[in-house]
DNA sequence: TATTAAAATACAATCGATTGTATTTTAATA
DNA sequence: TATTAAAATACAATCGATTGTATTTTAATA
């Protein structure tokens, strides 16, 4: 294990000079004269000196690391965002640790558990789609850890969240069906404990009433989100005595197993049935036709989320506020929903 | 800051006990008497002790941390193996530091610095498509800190690398559309510093050769692998004097890339030009026609590489045994290449 | 009960860096 | 040159946990 690191001990020997003295001179303190500082650092260049953060840490009871909790890593808005994370703690001088909940959460908490145990100074979480119970999140308030909702949030008092305008967004797909000349739109909502898949359906219903349409609760079929989700409800869509010819996805990848399978049975899209989905997954520009969605920066969200946080940290002294920050979003106008063209 | 963490110190004061007996204790030492460890496991569970790791780690001089650098996070290969990484590193009670190098050589060695003052235990590594140089990862041997690389990879002697066998993969590809009845095939391939891209033409031009199909320079197509630049390689492909009936890709972006613009330009897919990409992106499924590609495990290729990294650091006694682990890769036939069917 | 070995526990140094306080050196002024 | 303030540096404790060595306690044996 010995790498031989050099220590500040080692160069404060070879210049015959208190160790306290190079501390204070690789931190640029005020109290070590300039000939000593530059000796000093001349020295430290010399021997390929690094700051063992451990120890630093240890002293100064500060970590540097963030913790980031995501459903999965691999979903490539969280793919995204992380990058966005990444970016900006790196710049920051902050490490990530980043764990995935799989959508578990008892692996959320036993996550939360770790995180503590490894004395993250913040973290960013986007909750599970299984998170009811908010215990866990208590625990790090509890500890005075600072922590930031982002996209996938929460109605505990008083956060901090980094979120789009779920309402507005789902608002606003679900008015480019009517206005697509959709006149019975049914909507594949998301875990309605979750408060961005209440907001979605709370828009979409609201875009319903603003333009006098009957809000039938019998369209409104609630699901994980996956693909296959998405053929299981077009099934029971189909068997219902409406005929239904606009279709708002809480994602994109239901939507996605919604197209497929309305392919296979002969269901043409847009012409029969408009689709709007949600997130502009990579495979929605691709897919035939391609699919309308709501844009949902992940790399700028990414980035506000982590600086939110870190200002948190920072001005640890003050009264931590509790700010929402809105990221826009825009809606994608694809073929899978336009009539006109 | 002052979150009242408990100590060892706390606990050995409360139960007057010295701090070391705790110590032990807690890691469940022999040396201390089964009544004491309860006394004193109780007592830590009670007043909710965690160990500092800071402390610990700095007394081990071990950090429980991997670092680990990709290209890009929010590729869908990568975010995958990801995910496998985090999953086993979590289980063996590491945590990550994760780092895109967003294919600069520049960031890539940066990168390497920030990990090493960071004292990450291992690194595991897939370089960007500008590393032609390698002192940087020498550094790395130099300071003894276990490396493995995985899926791009580098031929300094003696590494630790879970790949997949790209020139094989290539091979089975090229074959594919040759028992497709292609005749005239072009190759787009990759930065041919980076083994997988070499491999990936070898195994393109020994298919042919096996095929009796003499090999064309010209039909070779070097690039980044980006989305542009199969609207780029279509349009100098189209330009040849030949009358080119199929196409292998280094991978499936610039494969899909490819396959947009040709249908812009009304060739048919896979009647008139078929084509294999490499990857398995999850848009490959999707694009019309389904792109024919090779999956490559990612979850897999992550789980793997963890793995030998912890055994690499964990047996850091006995001689370090470099070892290359192959990932089975498969033909996914698709659309795009199937004529027969 | 005295002796001895084994078991259990305490002592003290250590991992590197930081930081409040004390001491020394330098420079300024009388 | 003597005095004093300011600047520079050294001393020593500390962040929590670990670990080799020393000491004490307990149990086993004569």
């Amino acid at each position: 294990m010995d790498n031989n690191q050099v220590t500040i001990h080692d160069i404060a020997a070879i210049l015959k000079i208190d160790s306290s003295t190079v501390s204070r001179a690789l931190n640029n303190s005020p109290r070590v004269a300039k000939k000593t500082k530059d000796k000093i650092l001349k020295k430290a260049a010399e021997l390929g000196y690094q700051r063992n953060h451990l120890a630093s840490n240890l002293r100064k009871s500060k970590n540097f690391t963030l913790g980031v909790i995501v459903p999965r890593i691999s979903r490539h808005f969280f793919s995204t965002a992380i990058a966005g994370i990444e970016e900006t703690a790196f710049k920051a001088g902050y490490t990530l640790i980043i764990c995935q909940s799989l959508e578990s959460l008892e692996r959320e908490q036993s996550i939360v558990e770790t995180l503590l145990a490894n004395r993250v100074d913040g973290v960013l979480i986007s909750i599970s789609m299984e998170t009811k119970n908010y215990d866990h999140l208590l625990g790090l308030k509890q500890r005075n850890i600072p922590y930031v909702f982002f996209d996938r949030h929460c109605n505990i008092n008083e956060n901090s969240n980094v979120l789009i305008d779920d309402f507005d967004a789902a608002f606003n797909a679900t008015q480019h069906l009517i206005d697509q000349k959709s006149t019975t739109i049914a909507h594949f909502a998301g875990p309605q404990n979750l408060e961005i898949y209440k907001n979605r359906f709370k828009g979409y219903k609201s875009a319903l009433e603003k333009n006098n349409i009957v809000f039938k609760e019998e369209l409104v079929f609630t699901s994980s989100l996956m693909e296959n989700d998405g053929k299981l409800n077009v099934q029971k869509m189909m068997n219902l005595p409406y005929k239904i010819d606009g279709l708002f996805c809480a994602n994109d990848v239901i939507a996605i197993g919604a197209i497929k399978y309305l392919k296979e049975i002969n269901i043409k899209i847009p012409e029969d049935i408009a689709i709007v989905g949600f997130s502009n997954e990579s495979i929605s520009s691709v897919i035939e036709p391609a699919l309308s969605t709501i844009n949902q920066p992940g790399l700028e969200i990414g980035v506000a989320a982590t600086e939110l946080l870190i200002a948190k940290i920072t001005n640890e002294g003050e009264k931590l506020k509790n700010e929402t920050i809105i990221i826009k979003t825009s809606l994608i106008e694809r073929k899978s929903s336009l009539r006109n063209s």
